[in-house]
DNA sequence: GCGGCTAAGTGTGTAATCTACACTTAGATG
DNA sequence: CATCTAAGTGTAGATTACACACTTAGCCGC
């Protein structure tokens, strides 16, 4: 079966930028999958692929990530969309690219389908990666260090209850820079958006901290009377 | 002459928001065509077309902008990629959205091509576009006034020299709300981006105001550095 | 049970910035 | 020269940002 067009036609495909955190660890992390096909076989590369005819975008970023890592359920935002007609050595290929944030600890990674190996890197350690790959990486993460000071996206990297240390751990690892301890809680506090459970933190060797939560039901109302985020 | 391929594959397109201003009339404007081919014959739309097999994204927004409406030499910027499978209801059809700023008194505009007509709306009396473009425009609208804050591109849609005032009314125009005359005076001073030609306004009926010029140059060197433009 | 270890948790003074607000000045016109 | 229009300018008070260090709670090992 074929599929016959007037005018030529590029293929689409979604590729996604998956960042991770996991409180032990100070570093950001980014899931990367390594190609067993050509092009750029062995070389690592953001998982995605190719785009269905019948399927929104989101959907296709979706699926493709289940697909190659088993991860679902992630906070999933477009980025930007790629299309330089020589990106892809073999034809043209225009590529939505999106960003994730996972809780890591929830995801337990496997490859799958046509990538050899998913693994998670520390951001500091990405190199050479295959395709454009590079680019949408570093444009995904200037997205993330714009974004996460204006939006209170940096509670998806953590579990439902956590705590203000594990949260500033956060945004220090998405910045990149050290924050004032006093600071940064005064500041958190102001939102009112960030609740005690009542709950304290277990099997810790040193004073045990409160747990807290992020109230995504009160942000959703105080953002359609204007409210602004900010950290 | 068709072309052929293994699974069945959507069009491409780009669409364009073109923002405009003119320093006589207080209303941030956009540019809009009025389809003469159907789908939604007679509605107004986004200026776009397809995308070449062998041009960039950006290339085939300035060239449908040029072809369409005489536009040419403008601030063009990626805004979203729209993919819903029945956006057109001809067949799939995915489209990246650009937003543009012009200075409208540099620009005499003209349709062309598969465009009826050609014109421009004030912001606040548009409605009901063809396929999704109300969409794509409110979005388009609201990612504008979200960067005017902390990129310097409320320039590009005034002449190279310009007046303080003028410059103020672009962001009251584009933000919705006036601003207090020294207050912004003082911020857009501060920022030292903003510079004396020497020169003074001509042929008005009452006291002439200075003319200044936004130094380009000197942003992109401390662009380099780390510094952020705000206002 | 107490000494030591680890991270939790907390306040203040100073500097910088934001906000609200109204009058004088320069130039054109009749 | 009187009038009109928009240009241009300063200050006081409130708020926010920043730098900075010690005490407290809980666990652990002896």
């Amino acid at each position: 079966m074929s599929f016959s067009y007037e005018y030529p036609r590029g293929a689409l495909t979604v590729d996604c930028v998956v960042f991770g955190f996991d409180a032990d660890d100070a570093d950001l992390q980014v899931m990367l999958i390594q190609r067993n096909l050509p092009p750029f076989k062995g070389d690592w590369a953001l998982p995605g692929g190719f785009v269905h005819i019948d399927e929104t975008l989101d959907a296709a970023a979706r699926r493709e990530l289940r697909e190659e890592t088993g991860i679902t359920n992630l906070y999933l935002e477009q980025l930007y969309t790629f299309g330089a007609p020589d990106r892809d050595p073999r034809e043209r290929v225009v590529t939505v690219a999106y960003y994730a944030l996972v809780r890591m600890s929830d995801h337990e990674v496997r490859a799958a389908t046509d990538a050899a190996d998913a693994a998670w890197f520390s951001v500091h350690d990405v190199t050479q990666l295959a395709f454009d790959h590079d680019e949408i990486f570093t444009i995904a993460l200037d997205r993330l260090r714009g974004k996460v000071r204006y939006a209170p996206i940096g509670f998806e990297l953590l579990p439902e209850k956590f705590t203000l240390t594990q949260l500033q751990h956060v945004y220090e690892a998405i910045l990149g820079q050290e924050l004032d301890k006093r600071n940064f809680r005064r500041k958190v506090q102001k939102t009112g958006l960030v609740v005690e459970t009542g709950e304290v933190q277990k099997d810790v060797a040193h004073r045990a901290a409160r747990l807290f939560r992020f109230d995504q039901k009160q942000y959703r109302a105080l953002e359609k009377n204007g409210f602004n985020f900010e950290i």
